[in-house]
DNA sequence: TGATTAATATGCGGGATGGTATATAAAAGA
DNA sequence: TCTTTTATATACCATCCCGCATATTAATCA
């Protein structure tokens, strides 16, 4: 994620032609297609689609479907990292701090500029894990992030036994998973937030 | 289900040249290769090969390929929810009841035939459901059946006030989702049993 | 300005895909 | 035995797939 500003940040370009597009836009347009179709539907006629741009191009700058499909799960998950360490440094309990983190991810899930798809790396990464080491290895990884920023979390604002605390944070990452199933299933917003509600108690 | 003998229990077979295979045992076949590589990565050869039949057979038994994945994902539905029956009508506390069921669970998710997959429903159906109508409706029936089974199992094995009652049930739900996410992430069998033994306290 | 380098636009090709049409084989009914 | 009905086997079709080869355009460097 070196480069995530908007007008690139002069990437000291070299001799030729200048690259007339955003990656990142780029990259963010692809996740949102990737995100609803799930990788085996998608196909590179969509991705140029949604992006504007041919598929040359698009294999010049990000290799294949599954390093185009790679790169665009890591542009959410760089996001949804942000917000957790948000939402870990942040003043107010753990409480205050896991109904924010929630509310952010329903909006994502519920509402999200793909529609009501869930976490595209919990449905369609999950999905796809056993037909590539690549995919499976990058899910596992983000899981491991998120069992780890949760364990941050709960170690900063969580006071109680170490045994109750271990269970709550597992409690807290299938909440979100469920939110997520949940959602591309169907659920909307309001049911998802009820949900939050009735469990958090069960969290802090 | 309503043959789901070895050999047909006499299906009153009319005039023609009787079907050479078992039709359960077909659907079984196809499923695995459904749940490990999901809907739009298989093809029809695929499921040709799996159930040693040919593509026109398959046609003239299932319909097309929706109507085949979709009549696998209930062949496995029914199944499950055999077990989940089972553990209501079993004797034993909440917790046994529980154990019993996510014990069930992982042998399944983490190495049932289709390999470290997962449940099938939670992962390709629900990867796939904003693809297909059909798929998100079942997906959203199978779900609500699996909320409903796990509030009788509640009603009639938990004592204690209605909200708590509710919030645990979630919570249970949600480990059943967390335990399949992270089977076909790679996790194996002991790291989610031992998921489920720090998390049962805090579902009973 | 001319040479060099890189990013586009166009179009193709080998192969896999889902689905079906036709022909053959095997059972039941008369 | 002969007709009818259904299942299987073979082969095919139109379409779409991913990836790339080629030619053109636009920038930098000398």
């Amino acid at each position: 994620m070196r480069n995530s500003m908007k007008s690139e940040s002069q990437p000291k370009r070299g001799r030729g032609r200048p690259r007339a597009f955003d990656v990142e836009a780029a990259l963010s347009s692809a996740a949102t297609v990737f995100h609803a179709k799930g990788f085996d539907a998608t196909s590179l006629d969509d991705l140029s689609d949604a992006t504007g741009l041919t598929r040359p191009s698009l294999y010049a700058a990000f290799g294949d479907k599954e390093a185009f499909y790679l790169a665009a799960l890591r542009q959410v998950t760089a996001d949804m990292e942000a917000h957790l360490a948000e939402a870990v440094a942040a003043p107010g309990t753990l409480e205050d701090s896991l109904r924010r983190f929630y509310s952010a991810a329903i909006a994502r899930y519920a509402e999200g500029p793909a529609g009501a798809c869930g976490c595209i790396i919990m449905t369609t990464g999950v999905a796809r894990a056993p037909n590539s080491e690549a995919v499976q290895s990058y899910v596992a990884l983000v899981l491991k992030g998120l069992d780890e920023a949760i364990s941050q979390l709960y170690a900063k604002k969580y006071k109680g036994a170490a045994a109750e605390r271990k269970s709550k944070e597992l409690l807290a990452v299938s909440t979100l998973q469920t939110l997520s199933i949940r959602a591309r299933a169907g659920a909307q917003r309001p049911a998802l937030e009820s949900i939050v509600e009735a469990v958090l108690p069960a969290l802090v």
